[in-house]
DNA sequence: GCAAAAATGTTTACAGTGATAACATGAATG
DNA sequence: CATTCATGTTATCACTGTAAACATTTTTGC
């Protein structure tokens, strides 16, 4: 039926009434519009404007808004969990490359705003992305259990391992949100605060 | 009519067409509206409606929709300060009073979940609430100062409250957004992480 | 091949929203 | 007590999400 994918890449010459394309278009779309963050809400209505189609035709990709809102996330969730890997293996891994993962996080989150709020307001009990199960919250995990020594406990990783989630999402929010100055440095001095 | 909560006493007797202390009650029912947290998002006409009252009689107290929440926003403030404050008491100051204060926080937050997120989002650059000048902010330093010890910087007692705050912020949003199971232990493990 | 079915697009319509303007009523002030 | 001002109300508007009915392609079964 339809093969939208990740980095959305459209081509496909647009014939007459059949558009062809059109949600891998509508997603890409509303992603450009989330940047141009005027609105912290996005609108269907203006999704389907600017793709030069009907309001109403959305709903024959997606159920509803929310339906919409969640291949979005599902997208950013795709593009995070790139820019992570990538921080983690070019800085050689390590306690270095998860500091790296971290400020990559805070990097995707200053510069994807509206989406990565987008992101996290997401009830992500239906995708299973960004929860506890997420693919990259399990390699944070591992990474962070094989920085510890051999005799700490199960429970004390896991612990640890929510602790520096908890650090860099916390400090993004906070950023993010404008309680706190969008200065880098101050935000490795956080990421780095060593632990124990 | 309604006398709800705590900061926002009510009673004077409804007479006719002037009601005599709106402002006030529309404050009070929004708060209860958000603790009816069905819609993530608040309609003014909802809260006129409950109030018994026109849907633009609103405008009469608040230029717009944005100044409404930020009162309600305001009275959050209010709320979570008294409640850190108290738990700063209580507990008897020095690491523990912090890691209650802290505590306190995500407690308030996981009360008042819909609430709390709006605080979040809410630019707080007008208020002032919130941002690292908030009374509450300045008092999470000082307190985080006082337990370094004298040789630190300046500079590090900063970063370390913000790590603090972090920290904080960061468990109670991921928790609050359903990524982490409500568990308060696991919570409290994460707060009290020891650093250095 | 080609008719029937399925997919994908459009126009129309509706209820709910934030907001403005014009009007009504009551309270405060001279 | 008359005027003024604060505070309430009733239209009205543009916009939103969404459903329903209709149109046009593409796919599929024979």
């Amino acid at each position: 039926m339809n093969e939208n994918s990740n980095s959305v890449n459209i081509d496909q010459k647009q014939r007459g009434y059949h558009h062809g394309n059109l949600r891998a278009v509508l997603v890409s779309e509303g992603l450009n519009a989330l940047q141009e963050k005027d609105a912290d809400d996005i609108s269907l209505r203006a999704v389907a404007r600017r793709t030069g189609v009907s309001a109403t035709s959305v709903y024959r990709h997606f159920p509803d808004k929310q339906a919409f809102v969640e291949a979005l996330c599902a997208e950013g969730s795709r593009m995070l969990a790139a820019a992570q890997r990538e921080a983690m293996l070019s800085s050689g891994g390590g306690q270095n490359g998860l500091d790296a993962t971290g400020l990559a996080y805070v990097n995707f989150a200053l510069a994807n705003p509206t989406l990565f709020r987008l992101m996290s307001r997401a009830a992500p009990s239906e995708t299973g992305l960004g929860g506890a199960k997420d693919p990259a919250m399990q390699e944070l995990m591992s990474n962070v259990a094989t920085l510890l020594p051999k005799d700490v406990s199960e429970e004390r990783r896991r612990i640890r391992a929510l602790h520096a989630w908890s650090v860099v999402h916390g400090i993004t929010m906070l950023v993010l949100e404008g309680r706190l100055p969008r200065d880098i440095e101050t935000i490795k001095g956080v990421i780095q605060t060593p632990v124990d």
